[in-house]
RNA sequence: GUGGGUGUAGUUCAGCUGGUUAGAGCAUCAGUUUGUGGCACUGAAAGUCGCCGGUUCGAAUCCGGUCACCCACCCCA
């Protein structure tokens, strides 16, 4: 009697062998690239502290206010699961203090994140970044470069239509007159606002230019823009950024609505976008956070980075077309003919196993004809019969299982990985 | 948290206005004179029709609830 299935809790995804391949694409780029501009991996622990998120996200976000996996642990502790990589980058940096052994430090990370969200297209519970960040540096080079990562990244993916917004939010100082500014507009324009907005008015005013609700839109198209109220520094700054990008050749759109949802953002914003994947289509977002590890207790330290969603870029990989190739399937299939060719067989598997060669052999007890579908169907390169004839001679009949064509063969394993190593045309 | 759509073999789906043994393609497994894959042919296995309740002589089909998935809002990668 079969007990009743479990299911994947909500919002999770298996990865399946079937296509895990795409995943070890993705992850190798995201590596090598990450190599390539001069960042080493980091690693760290999958739950902190509460604490950590509350100070580091911000208390006023969606994401701490209602979307944390929180729970107290056996000692009584409050713990999250990470909601984001960020906050965690910083903490394990200032508790092992890698900001005093020279700047600039260089992380990246490949981790899963989890938030208690609903689940639609491109939104998972628990989903995976890889994430990079740039601690130390405060000039516009240092944005340009971050940027110029996560375009080398999405297009060595093989993603090509995805749009760079870019923007700047300022300092505290800019933002604290542009926040009024806005504030006072808005507060004029109160009657034709939705009440998300009305909401948020009080706490957030940046966050309005970012409703999709149409008589906001009206409203939003002649409200103060931040480009106008930015300090001396961060204008220059700005201009900085898209001086280094044009010289790169990077092409961008500068988006004056764009707002990042989480607190600790500053000057530098930007979000590569897709329309092809649903509502959900920011594949990459990052930008500066030049207050974050002060917030965190470390010294002073300006930083910057980006998150991308493994799952999301899969999907944008998908909808773009990207053929990826599975490059899991063995080298050769050993076929046995009777018992005691299947005697001889375990240890020859073993020793071209040892020698580096991806070797299968049936397990299943079947005869030698559907010994042979099952190489066919698993993709093996290579098959070999193996039956009281091939030991007493020594000599195996090797077949190309692309061409059908066979060819002579010593029954050793130097022989037989000699012509598969070489992957010889028989 | 709010709203819309969908739940039938492993999978993609069919099943007309409720009628008795719930079907097909693909996939799986076995075989086509027993030592050779892809094609073809034969056959087999596989479903408490998401779950619970209701209406009815009778429910995969109608009604209610619930859960899950998909999509959108909110927000975000």
């Amino acid at each position: 009697m079969a007990q009743q299935k479990i299911t994947a809790p909500r919002g999770t995804k298996d990865v399946l062998p079937s296509e895990v391949y795409k995943w070890h694409f993705v992850e190798s780029v995201a590596r090598e690239t990450a190599r390539r501009f001069g960042f080493s991996e980091i690693r760290f622990p999958t739950f902190e502290h509460t604490e950590l998120f509350h100070r580091g996200v911000g208390d006023t976000t969606d994401i701490v206010q209602k979307e944390m996996y929180t729970f107290e642990d056996r000692g009584g502790r409050s713990i999250t699961l990470r909601p984001e990589g960020t906050a965690s980058v910083v903490r394990a940096s200032v508790e092992s203090s890698l900001f005093r052994e020279g700047l600039p430090v260089k992380v990246y990370y490949i981790a899963a994140n989890f938030r208690y969200e609903k689940p639609q297209a491109g939104r998972l519970r628990e989903h995976h970044q890889f994430g990079v960040e740039c601690f130390g540096a405060a000039g516009p080079e240092a944005d340009a470069d971050i940027i110029a990562l996560a375009y080398t990244y999405l297009s060595t993916l093989g993603i090509k239509k995805t749009e760079l917004q870019l923007n700047s939010i300022g300092c505290p100082e800019c933002r604290k007159k542009y926040n009024e500014a806005l504030k006072a507009y808005f507060e004029a324009h109160r009657d034709g606002l939705c009440e998300t907005c009305l909401d948020r008015l009080g706490r957030n005013p940046l966050r309005l230019l970012d409703c999709k609700e149409e008589k906001c839109r009206e409203i939003n198209k002649d409200a103060p823009l931040l480009s106008d109220y930015l300090c001396q520094e961060c204008a220059e700054h700005f201009a900085g950024v898209k001086a280094a990008l044009d010289s790169v050749g990077i092409k961008y759109t500068e988006n004056p609505k764009l707002v990042r949802g989480l607190d600790y953002y500053t000057r530098t914003v930007f979000e590569f976008v897709s329309n092809a994947i649903g509502a959900q289509g920011t594949v990459l977002a990052g930008g500066r956070y030049d207050g974050l590890v002060e917030e965190l207790g470390g010294q002073p330290t300006p930083g910057l980075g980006f998150g991308s969603g493994i799952e999301r870029v899969l999907l944008q990989m998908e909808a773009e077309g990207v053929q990826l190739e599975d490059n899991s399937k063995p080298d050769l299939f050993i076929a046995a003919a009777d018992e005691e060719a299947r005697k001889a067989v375990g240890p020859l598997v073993l020793a071209l196993r040892a020698s580096g060669v991806a070797v299968e052999r049936d397990l299943m007890g079947r005869g030698v004809r559907a010994q042979m579908k099952y190489a066919s169907k698993i993709g093996a390169a290579y098959t070999i019969v193996i039956g009281t004839d091939e030991i007493e001679k020594g000599q195996v009949k090797i077949r190309d299982m692309e061409t059908g064509k066979e060819r002579e063969c010593p029954l050793d394993p130097y022989s037989i990985v000699a012509l598969v190593d070489n992957t010889i045309k028989i």
